[in-house]
DNA sequence: GGGTGCCTAACTGTTGACAATTAAGTCCGA
DNA sequence: TCGGACTTAATTGTCAACAGTTAGGCACCC
């Protein structure tokens, strides 16, 4: 019953630049990838529509499996559809902000709460070292985008630490709701230069298991990355909304 | 430019009750909501193969709705996917259920919590106790089905009523694990009669704002509901798993 | 001049056929 | 008798073409 080699002839399709790293993975999961990715990263901005033949196009297959990526996202909360019309990238108004961060909160302190619980274990504490580690590198060179990325990425691991898959999963689709929400302000980060020792605090009352404490923190942070995020996406999301009628009129 | 709108369509449209509940429904909604009905009702065991094109057959269309339906009900929960295999009813194990249970609290808890804080909405109340009085109606009949259908939608309810979209999604992909994992005991709920004087106690703690009993309600009613579920399913899945493995050789 | 109704263009929704993969059954040889 | 490679049936993954819907523009009528 063990794994045997099914070392077979891998006829090696590789086209010469389509796809970097194609592994066993099925198009759709690829194409999926792409599309977060882009939609992450702010290559389709808040408020644009996917036209499907054009993705498809870009990607070298069918529609099929790009309805079938948008399919995922769109319960990851990274896209709305809208029958008969089309499929768009969400533009996030305060209220949803708020909610984010609210459902956000809920989440984690569930998830440090039992984190304590059981102890943190070596390899927790390793990674969440290695994620400030590239905060702190990342605020050096002035690269907001990764300070973001690393941000959610520490934030992440707690939750995934905590051992529950449902959490994780959960938690999976506000992170990349959130990553969309703080592109609309990346640029705007340095104005919170506190960010690497709010996380750093967080980081000790969770190896040092003080629960009072922890909570407290975490509530002061997700409170201030909520107001920053709000505060900035005031005249953010309407100038989103102008470029996106720009472009497409 | 001209921003001088005189409005009338857009208010009379709005303003009016008249969009007509004929709502054109896309084949793929109604092929999902079909599917996900057989998943919940157990007509779909847990284990079994839904097979794409008997399903397409069944629902006289093709397998592209069937196949953009799996899609949502994989990220519901009530799904997995093996790529290159197919699609599976997830067959639910103790630790599953352990985890659905502790994600399950972690959500009602922080939706409580907030109810309580906002205040309960006469609407809340009236809700709530619809559901009780279904769910007594359900135990006196002993339909033990719309006994579990009420008990999932009380919880539902209390989420619903917190007002956060975002945690009334989460909790949506939870209950429906949570009746798969119902479905494998429904009929041994009868050992369990005080369901519903437990479910009355939490809408009474609820309605009065007592917040430290509310949650050590809760926490004993989903951990009398998790070992119960467990117990039950000790052999269940056994049993499941042996007959799916009978009907498909 | 303003409103109304068609009309067109672009897009999504749906379909049936084709290709690729998996797993089980079978046959052969040691 | 056992092990392994081959064959084969069934199922999923992918594709290109067709059909239906939506929204915006244009001419026409009042």
């Amino acid at each position: 019953m063990s794994d045997s080699i099914t070392a077979k002839g891998r006829t090696m399709a590789a086209k010469e630049s389509g796809t970097p790293k194609v592994r066993k993975r099925t198009l759709s999961s690829v194409v999926t990838s792409q599309m977060r990715q882009r939609i992450v990263d702010g290559t389709f901005p808040p408020g644009s529509q996917l036209n499907e033949v054009e993705l498809a196009r870009r990607f070298a297959t069918s529609r099929g499996p790009v309805r079938e990526g948008m399919q995922r996202l769109v319960q990851e909360g990274l896209l709305v559809s809208e029958p008969h019309r089309g499929m768009f990238v969400p533009l996030l108004d305060e209220s949803d902000i708020a909610d984010l961060y609210y459902a956000r909160a809920a989440v984690e302190r569930a998830a440090m709460l039992r984190l304590v619980d059981q102890g943190v274990t070596a390899a927790t504490v390793a990674n969440l070292e290695q994620a400030l580690g590239e905060m702190a590198a990342a605020i050096e060179r002035e690269d907001w985008g990764a300070v973001a990325t690393s941000d959610l990425r520490f934030h992440e691991l707690i939750v995934d630490a905590s051992g529950s898959p449902r959490l994780s999963r959960m938690y999976a689709a506000l992170a990349g709701e959130s990553r969309l929400a703080i592109n609309i302000l990346v640029g705007s980060y340095d104005g919170r230069t506190d960010y690497l020792e709010e996380h750093a605090k967080i980081f000790e009352l969770l190896v040092a298991g003080n629960r009072s404490g922890l909570l407290g923190e975490l509530s002061r942070h997700l409170q201030t990355g909520q107001d920053t995020a709000t505060k900035n996406s005031r005249g953010a999301v309407a100038d989103s909304a102008a470029a996106v009628r720009d472009t497409t009129t």
